[in-house]
DNA sequence: GCAAATGTTTACCACTTGGTAAGTGAAACG
DNA sequence: CGTTTCACTTACCAAGTGGTAAACATTTGC
């Protein structure tokens, strides 16, 4: 995991900084996603990075200020993930694929940024103020479509706010909890989960879709 | 929080014994599920409890043993609180109502609960497997119930197992993701719970039940 | 009534925690 | 070239961590 930096470096002073930074940040989240912020001492951390505790404290005043530069990195990589999808091309329920798709993938290869979130969130305070406002972006033009939907009659007319809870604990559970797939005897293989999207994307079609427009499709 | 135990014990013995261990797992569930198990010391709950740390040590070997009693006592109550529900009477729908009310109830009352299952999942290892162990029975029946249903058309044809992640995240999600749901704008007070759950409610039925039932239904 | 068992406390201990202070070597700059 | 700035290390520290050992008080069994 230590990514030995063995080479001399390269680059001006400011620019190996910011690498430097990018490279705690990176290692931070990570740990912090998957382990728990209160789990991950500085000198685990430090351990990983090949430096010493003291160099990040340098970089950051203390560990609190490194989670909340670790929140707005975890939330402006989300943000880069799922409102890229929210622009894409394509109307109603095909949009919607198109963005649970996508979490789901971001869910795949990167759960330790979803478990973050997560992880956030548990915490409060502060830091789940400041994740909160760093999504708030996201979250308004995400409400926001799902309300021209509605209008248009090709998503079932409902709180937007609410929906978008749903079908956010829908995807992120059928892609994070590990443990609960387990205990209903789903080993979370790469084969099995093929058969997960499948599976959740028509539970998601059925929940969100009007059933009236549905009609009107001819396959999905 | 801490319950001042002036006055001098009653009972037998064991039956004191009893009641302490009974003490400290409450507490110990309350803040493993709110602030999560690396978060707490010994040190913390013995003050939460009034007593001191190594009284808490005479009872468990270690803090892993306390985490594992824990677990237990954490399974037993949901299985208690959720396997009733399955047998309650009642049949289709209503019965997955009466479910999913009941664990929005608990998720209500007692998020600390629910918390802690999340959190015993983050950790993995054989605290998970021993969740997961714990919680088996209760799996086996639900997902025998989905089928049943299945095989009666009152239920969307799908893999039982499945579903039931999915409605148990969704169902979680929305109970328990407060920090979503002020994401969303919806501040979780008490009122606005009667709205969510209703909200809920039409989610699911719409993701699970089969059509061709849902249109012999006079009203749900 | 006395000794043994039991539940709890006081007194420690080695180790880890986040954080400070001072020093060091190399790059940047005049 | 010298010196100043910067990124980082070595050397600490006080407070907290899980856990041990032994003393202590109460209750139980004889």
């Amino acid at each position: 995991m230590a990514l030995a930096v063995t080479s001399p470096p390269k680059g001006s002073r400011a620019a190996r900084t910011r690498a430097t930074e990018d490279r705690i940040l990176a290692v931070a989240l990570e740990s912090f996603g998957t382990k728990g912020f209160d789990s991950v001492s500085l000198d685990d951390l430090a351990a990983d990075l090949g430096i010493t505790k003291q160099a990040i404290l340098y970089h950051w005043s203390s560990k609190r200020a490194l989670l909340d530069a670790v929140i707005d990195r975890a939330a402006l990589e989300l943000i880069i993930e799922f409102d890229g999808a929210l622009s894409e091309d394509g109307s109603g329920w095909s949009r919607v694929e198109s963005v649970v798709r996508r979490i789901f993938r971001v869910a795949m290869r990167r759960p330790e940024l979803l478990g973050f979130i997560r992880e956030i969130s548990r915490i409060g305070g502060d830091a789940s103020l400041r994740v909160t406002a760093d999504l708030d972006p996201f979250v308004s033009r995400a409400t926001a479509y799902f309300q021209r939907e509605m209008d248009e009659g090709r998503i079932r007319r409902c709180d937007p706010g609410l929906l978008l809870v749903s079908a956010y604990s829908t995807v992120l559970g059928a892609a994070t909890e590990v443990e609960v797939l387990r205990a209903v005897g789903i080993e979370p293989t790469l084969r099995s989960t093929v058969v997960r999207r499948r599976e959740l994307l028509s539970f998601l079609y059925a929940a969100m879709v009007a059933p009236e427009y549905a009609r009107t499709q001819a396959s999905r």
